[in-house]
RNA sequence: UGACCCAUGGUGUAAUUGGCAACACGUUAGAUUUUGGUUCUAAAGAGUCCAGGUUCGAAACCUGGUGGGUCAACCA
């Protein structure tokens, strides 16, 4: 083998990413007898948003690559922040995605039962105890960062009677924060979350699926690691801000164990993008002041909100796929996840014609009543999306920025005396054009049309600069289009210390367009369709459309080096 | 006065685990184009946070700094 094949096989072969190859590791050294099982543990506390699309396709996605499973589990063991609305969508987005669990739908909450006795297990081999203290004076105690924490008065009580309690609590005799069962680790531990961690809290609220049967639910420290032991879970992947978790999970998992099996928790960055947030609280927020529409407006970074923007399930899981997995905390820049839909929907999507701001132009020497059926490709990248007919006539519609009465150097499009080709019909000539006197807004532009440069006809070779789409006036379905920007202008609105996110609140994210003409063929275009409006860009049909109101939205722009010239 | 984690072009990641710092996005040119799209070609842009050390050789290993992040919910 020669050098250059060396280097060709090298180029195949991806890097993989830190996670990955821990995993690899271990499946090779033969550990848990080599297998891989793998969860997506999201709390039924709000939609996904892009962020867990990127732990959705680790999860999902080693699993497969090493012939494991994946399980969808939800982490309800808090039932007052749960509902089961957010269940739904949750399995809806992730099916979205293109993943699926089979008939391995679990809940955290199955396993309330085992965690109840495995806490009273812990009681009696003393490493549990019932504390009678408030939440404050638990805290006070629990010391800084810097200061060791101090011992509460209740850690040695007799084990009887600590059992009596637990019991006591989880029948309803006790109000809720007045007592908790904490694990006997560590109060000096340098690491705030041994010290003595509480695992189990009095709540008296129903749960979305065990109702009233419970009034003691476990913390999540005291669930997570457990329910990844009971499911026999290989590889626990979370984000970063676990890490100081892990010591606790694995003793947890210490306690629990019986054999030489152990879940390994691994962490890696979460996605940040610029220009949003991904806070489910913040998010939600949003949503309920009002600065969007509800969790899937187009512009939050929810799923279903990218989603009804337009982006497809590829160009999300191919964006996680650039950015990778690593420790460092990122933020990553939208204009990649913009080339991710671009890429895409320029392989998948048929062209149109869309015409947003509309002019009128009026081909003066155009046979009146004369209708011709012009032909054109669907899709440049694919030949087998066909071509489709489109109606022509005396009277088309432009785009306003298409046409200027005094035109800067370099601008190929309609200007007094200049020619442009109509795409697909004919080269056009700008003769004249009426303007209001008052406004000073072109009304009208009047123009001939070149005969013989019936675009596929003998003269159709005759080169203009400029191509233009164009709508027929008396064809023309009227449609609405919604223009979105980003949300924030700030790169990184909620990382400002000083500054309220809300301060950065784009005022002019959402642009809405009415009266503006589409070619005919749209008048059948359902929810969810996608289409590239040929010069402008993607969009998308929202679920507002209906057959009598067009309503599209714009998922991104096409490039526009001509914008960036003139600007 | 802590523990743990992190630091590579503008951004995100690579570097066959000690051997010529590479890729993608973005940017800038040029070519192609009946989309100022696409595609193609090229260029600019980091010498790897800093200072030492180990080594023939360090982005990688060691020591010490600096900077950033996480941890003190009866949230997850």
């Amino acid at each position: 083998m020669n050098e250059d094949n060396l280097k060709e096989k090298e180029e195949l072969k991806p890097s993989i990413s830190f996670i990955e190859q821990f995993i690899a590791e271990d499946i090779k050294d033969g550990k848990n007898g080599g297998t891989i099982v793998t969860r997506f543990p999201p709390e039924p506390n709000g939609y996904l948003h892009i962020g867990h699309a990127k732990a959705i396709c680790l999860d999902f996605g080693m699993a497969k690559k090493y012939g494991g499973k994946c399980n969808l589990r939800f982490d309800d063991t808090n039932p007052v922040k749960e509902d089961v609305e957010y269940v739904d969508s949750i399995k809806e987005d992730i099916h979205w995605l293109g993943f699926d669990w089979d008939n391995r739908e679990y809940y955290a909450s199955d396993y309330f039962g085992k965690l109840y006795n495995f806490a009273v297990e812990l009681i009696k081999r003393g490493l549990a105890y019932i504390d009678d203290q408030s939440a404050e004076i638990i805290s006070n105690q629990k010391g800084t960062p810097n200061q060791p924490g101090t011992v509460s008065p209740y850690r040695d009580r007799q084990v009887k009677e600590s059992l009596d309690l637990f019991e006591r609590m989880n029948k309803g005799e006790f109000e809720e924060g007045s007592r908790t069962l904490r694990a006997k680790v560590d109060m000096t531990s340098p690491n705030m979350d041994m010290r003595d961690p509480i695992i189990y809290r009095i709540i008296k609220s129903p749960h979305h699926r065990t109702g009233n049967k419970w009034n003691v639910y476990p913390m999540y420290d005291f669930a997570h690691g457990q329910s990844d032991y009971f499911e026999g879970i290989t590889h626990s992947l979370c984000t970063l801000e676990f890490e100081v978790h892990r010591p606790l999970y694995d003793w947890f998992v210490e306690q629990l164990k019986t054999s030489d099996y152990r879940p390994r928790q691994i962490e890696f960055n979460r996605l940040n993008l610029t220009y949003t947030m991904m806070s489910k609280r913040k998010l939600l927020e949003l949503v309920q002041e009002g600065n969007v529409k509800g969790w899937d407006d187009p512009r939050m970074p929810t799923l279903c909100g990218l989603r009804r923007r337009g982006y497809t399930p590829e160009s999300i899981k191919r964006f996680v796929d650039l950015i990778g997995y690593t420790k460092v905390e990122a933020i990553n820049d939208v204009s990649l996840l913009e080339h991710a839909v671009r890429e895409d929907l320029n392989m998948k999507s048929p062209r149109v014609f869309g015409v947003l701001n509309p002019l009128k132009v009026i081909i003066q020497n155009y046979p009146e009543g004369q209708v011709e059926n012009v032909e054109l490709i669907n899709n440049p990248e694919d030949e087998n999306m066909g071509k489709r007919h489109v109606p022509f006539s005396k009277e088309v519609y432009i785009e306003q920025d298409d046409f200027m009465e005094t035109p800067p150097n370099k601008f190929f499009r309609l200007a007094p005396g200049m020619e442009v080709r109509l795409k697909g019909a004919y080269i056009i000539k700008c003769e004249g054009f009426k303007k209001n006197p008052s406004t000073g807004i072109i009304e009208e532009v009047y123009c001939t049309y070149d005969k013989e440069t019936r675009s596929g006809g003998s003269g159709s070779e005759r080169k203009v600069k400029g191509t233009l789409h164009w709508v027929s006036a008396a064809h023309a379905a009227d449609a609405e289009v919604r223009l979105y920007d980003r949300l924030f202008n700030h790169e990184d609105p909620s990382g400002q210390k000083d500054d309220d996110y809300r301060k950065f609140l784009n005022p002019d994210s959402l642009k809405i367009l009415t009266g503006c003409k589409v070619e005919p063929s749209l008048l059948t275009a359902k929810p969810l369709e996608k289409f590239q409006f040929q010069r402008l860009g993607y969009f998308c049909v929202d679920s507002d459309s209906t057959e009598s109101k067009l309503v599209f939205n714009r998922t991104v722009s096409l490039k526009d080096t001509w914008a960036k010239v003139n600007k």
